[in-house]
RNA sequence: GGGGACGUGGCGCAAUUGGUUAGCGCGUCGGCUUGUCACGCCGAAGGUUGCGGGUUCGAGUCCCGUCGUCCUCGCCA
């Protein structure tokens, strides 16, 4: 490169007009009006318009869209009639005195414009073509600067930024881990972190009082366009803490990123909503509270009821019968019923009842069942004629989720939404265990080292109902970071791992190192992590969250540039003394 | 592992009920063009319709299989 730039492509006003200087970029497009030439020079920061003779430039025949070029030229104001005043360049142009072609370029696979054009496979196999344009770039630098906010707020707040390994000891509960096979001990393997938790807890033990990071997480499992396999989290702990000290920390730290980021005021404090009012009010741990429509409770009047599918499922341990009114549902048509009911089947309810209220009475699946007491209840749900209710019936969780689904079908199909708005909320006093009818145990819901709200019951006791200090903050009905206040006595610790069907000396085995560490003195802490990356899809209102990543893998986990993952070479398996049972 | 959608020149799309030589826009290449900024005008090249098999006089279109991409259920403490 003989020709360095002097100014950028989007720095040149009008001020620099007469001024000698040197710009650096990819040729955006070329008009060639024969005696006459432009030229869009592009880099990161703008575009700016170069003129030139084609004949004093014999390179210009080399030159097409995405070249890498050198402008040596003067700054000239444009002659009035020509300026562009869609660009902030568009008042000067360059006119050209030397033309240096710095890198040809193959024809683009796609144009780089602001439209996307083309199918996202294509665009992530050739990133470094698809990240040239606007949005994609604008999306980079979106996260850059909430990167930027976080470190910024959670220093500001007296945070600690530690890094804790990559390389860890692998975990039997949870997601599954990836694995790193050690090539010094055969037949041994690290895992990946699927969050670094028992090292930010040993870091308040370390007295670090109050820790964050901004790290990578790795959890193989089946991915989805609100999940990678690696994702980033703003990771925090903190030390003689109860869940409203990290509430302020989180607090403070989301407004001020909303302000900056979104260019919108969120109130705080949050507000707070516990896990049983999210489930019966919305159907959901996570809930969308930005509409109405919320379910209501009809296990009084299913109990004995004639429809024996209600009947039945008030004989179901937690069995429960709720409703929703549709406003105006009542003008749905069959096939438009079919589709919410299809969503409810599709998330395990074994059904969807409903009930059109209409000027000639109740109509629907269920209407003839109905007594007029049971129509009194739907009125004094809301219900009115016109609408149309909605009902599941069948175990707490599963019932209520379908219909938390349909609710949010509802919202979608009927806009309810009004998608400028931001409602943080905090989800709290989630159950602790979670029945695993597969394994036939409980298992921790969050994870098992979060602090139960009660004492715990003797070992084989009902879990079912103990709540734990744990909480969730949703955003828009997205789950943006979940936390809790940590067990740090070594004894509580101890019988968490025996209810969830630890042996002692399975526990010894995989957490005695951390079981040490609780016995030497580990302060009371909480904490809690954030999903980045669903943050800034949100803050960038992407539908997906390769729209966010630099690099992300697609659906079935492959990277589209570098093709990986890719076979290693049979030198690399010896190496680790391994194999692949089948041939690969 | 299950369900759904999609796959046609480099890119985006079209092609009636199975029927002529698979068409259009963008891009590419060549020519013309001094005020464009999605420049314009003229011309040209470019196709194993993802792949394999089948039905048929005839398949982009129908059937079976397979591969890939996306969405999703399960899964994701």
């Amino acid at each position: 490169m003989r020709h360095q730039r002097t100014k950028t492509c989007g720095e040149c006003r009008l001020n620099h007009v007469g001024e000698l200087v040197v710009l650096n970029g990819w040729v955006q497009a070329v008009r060639d009006h024969g005696g006459l030439l432009f030229l869009d020079l592009r880099d990161r920061y703008g575009f700016t318009q170069v003129v030139a003779d084609p004949a004093q430039h014999s390179v210009l025949s080399e030159v097409g869209p995405e070249c890498v070029i050198a402008v040596v030229g003067k700054v000239r104001a444009r002659p009035a009639e020509a300026r562009n005043t869609n660009r902030s360049t568009g008042d000067i142009e360059i006119e050209a005195i030397e033309i240096e072609l710095l890198n040809t370029t193959k024809v683009p696979p796609f144009e780089v414009d602001d439209e996307c054009r083309t199918r996202e496979e294509l665009r992530l196999e050739h990133r470094y073509v698809d990240m040239r344009r606007r949005p994609v770039l604008a999306a980079m630098e979106l996260r850059s600067r909430l990167n930027y906010l976080m470190r910024q707020s959670m220093t500001e707040q007296g945070f600690m930024e530690v890094e804790t390994p990559i390389l860890m000891k692998t975990s039997p509960e949870g997601a599954r881990d990836f694995l790193v096979p050690s090539r010094v001990h055969p037949g041994k393997a690290y895992g990946l972190p699927q969050s670094p938790q028992l090292f930010k807890q040993t870091l308040m033990a370390c007295g670090i009082d109050k820790y964050f990071q901004i790290c990578k997480c790795f959890r193989d499992e089946d991915l989805r366009a609100d999940r990678q396999l690696e994702f980033t989290q703003l990771d925090m702990e903190m030390s003689f803490v109860r869940q409203e000290d990290v509430f302020a920390v989180m607090e403070r730290l989301m407004t001020t990123v909303w302000r900056e980021l979104a260019r919108g005021e969120v109130a705080a404090p949050f507000p707070r909503m516990t896990w049983d009012e999210a489930m019966t009010r919305f159907g959901s741990d996570k809930p969308e509270t930005r509409f109405g429509m919320e379910l209501f409770d009809f296990a009084d009047r299913a109990r004995g009821s004639g429809f024996r599918v209600f009947a039945q499922a008030m004989e179901l341990p937690q069995g429960t019968v709720r409703g929703m009114v549709v406003k105006g549902g009542a003008a749905l048509s069959r096939k438009q019923i079919d589709e919410a009911e299809a969503v409810a089947k599709s998330y395990g309810a074994g059904g969807m009842a409903w009930v059109k209220l209409t000027a000639e009475g109740p109509q629907g699946s269920i209407a003839k069942f109905l007594a007029a007491d049971d129509l009194a209840a739907l009125t004094a749900a809301g219900a009115a004629q016109g609408d149309l209710v909605v009902f599941t019936a069948g175990r707490f969780e599963p019932a209520l989720n379908a219909l938390g689904q349909v609710r949010l079908h509802f919202g979608r199909v009927q806009n309810l939404v009004d998608s400028k708005l931001a409602h943080f909320v905090w989800i709290t006093d989630f159950p602790m265990f979670e029945w695993n009818e597969d394994e036939k145990r409980f298992e921790a819901k969050h994870h098992m080292f979060t602090a139960p709200s009660e004492p715990l019951p003797p070992l084989g006791g009902d879990l079912s109902h103990l709540k734990a200090s744990l909480y969730d903050l949703v955003l828009n009905g997205n789950e943006i970071g979940s936390g809790s206040i940590r067990i740090h006595q070594p004894e509580v610790q101890a019988q968490v791992f025996a209810h969830v069907g630890l042996t002692p000396e399975q526990a010894q085995d995989k957490f005695g190192w951390f079981l040490r560490v609780l016995e030497y003195g580990a302060p009371p802490h909480g904490g809690i992590a954030l999903g980045v990356d669903r943050i800034a899809m949100i803050l960038a209102g992407a539908a997906s969250l390769r729209e966010v990543i630099a690099f992300p893998k697609n659906a079935s986990g492959i990277c589209p540039l570098t093709q990986s993952p890719s076979a290693p070479d049979t030198k690399q398996w010896d190496e680790l003394q391994l194999r692949p049972v089948s041939g690969g």
